[in-house]
DNA sequence: GAGTGGTCTAGACCACTAT
DNA sequence: TAGTGGTCTAGACCACTCT
């Protein structure tokens, strides 16, 4: 019958129904804890199945809900603070940090990462792939370049051996809003297209770049920080 | 009549919808085009106009496209790099800085807030409300919090004047992904519950944080920005 | 008033997980 | 096999912008 649509609302109804399950969420349940589904709820609150889901969207978007297909909707904990200054992060793979190397290939590089490195499109370049997990989840998956030797016969983690080895000048990182590919969601135990932040980073030495990444952090359980109080610490020393 | 949903796929229509205006976007349309209306392009397509907006939906939110109501779809300029580094940003309100103060108020500080500040929550404060734009269009708002002196007869700018007198120790941020509320789509001209950048503060001086804010970036048009070479230029000095 | 994107409905089938 | 969330449809009305 299409809708009413009465009530004369400036406020949308999947709006009204975000903040009423807010609310709820805040007083009436546990993390962890079950929601009934979304037939139930939409009936519950009279509206439509999709409209219900707009709400949910949301608010997994803001991370208080985990939708899982086959199991139901949770209430998702807090999201965990990922550390992602340079302090913590100086080179790729640097001891102590929490990527795990996942494989690696030789690669010629694509046109974004090359204009990264100030290289050509296309020169050679070891690609390894990682995961970062914390809490035993993965929270983020991570393409590395690293421009391959003129001899060509190195192997990727000789490349990085020799990546530490070097003075680090800088890094540049951007973060911004995407939606994670196919294989990315995979290892991310996600669906494709869901909501990502991708951080991209590029590695100074002091004859330029050294090395660039793109790394894809699941945007509904993490929260990435930067701390700079240990560069300014250096600075005060 | 429901779906048919023959041909077996194992991937989704609005998915492979999405990889097919992509390249169309890439190869046959020029920034700041308009496209089809979403019953046209849906028609065009062969589904239905829901669908059509799933992958619509996708291409917003990885910046590629711009939705405007009663004007139509366009295509998006490359996103805006934003410097947030602390670089950049010393001190809120330095001179040189890209904000804008909308205005200010007294406020007791809510539970968040004093969580940064490291004070009781309820303490007194000034809120200063700022909004950032990026030639020429608003990418950001900010609610910038500054505890009060004691006296409590400051004005909001003599405490951002008292601010810049101290020294700095270090700055602490975050950046999580969040959705709009109404207030802060409405300055920056979208809907309420669009994606958002949240950009959360903490500015260090020698006896503690002695500032907080929160920013709400565009997450659209919006690719945040971390140099850190300019502290590492600084600790070669 | 015409045209656009935004919201909403009622119902169907699909893919996945558990039992 | 039963139950869940994910995808999809066809159609309607609403809010907004432009002419």
């Amino acid at each position: 019958m299409g809708t009413t649509q009465l009530e004369a609302a400036p406020e949308p109804k999947y709006w009204h129904l975000k903040t009423t399950l807010t609310e709820a969420l805040d007083n009436e349940f546990e993390v962890g804890q079950i929601l009934p589904n979304e037939r139930d709820l939409a009936a519950r609150y009279g509206v439509a199945r999709a409209t219900l889901r707009q709400a949910l969207e949301q608010l997994e978007l803001e991370g208080r809900l985990q939708r899982r297909r086959g199991i139901g909707t949770t209430v998702a904990p807090p999201r965990v603070g990922v550390d992602v200054s340079p302090a913590h992060d100086r080179w790729p793979g640097a001891p102590g940090d929490d990527w795990q190397i996942d494989g690696s290939e030789r690669v010629e590089v694509p046109a974004a990462v090359a204009r990264l490195l100030g290289r050509a499109v296309g020169c050679p370049a070891h690609l390894i792939r990682r995961t970062r997990r914390a809490h035993g989840q993965p929270v983020a998956t991570e393409e590395l370049y690293l421009p391959a030797a003129p001899t060509g016969a190195e192997t990727a983690r000789a490349a990085l051996g020799a990546l530490h080895r070097r003075e680090l000048q800088g890094q540049e990182r951007t973060v911004e809003l995407g939606s994670a590919r196919a294989e990315d969601a995979r290892r991310l135990d996600r669906l494709p297209g869901s909501p990502v932040l991708l951080v991209t980073t590029r590695y100074l030495a002091d004859d330029g770049p050294a090395a660039a990444s793109v790394a894809t952090y699941r945007a509904d359980t993490c929260r990435l920080t930067f701390g700079d109080t240990g560069a300014m610490e250096l600075l005060a020393s």
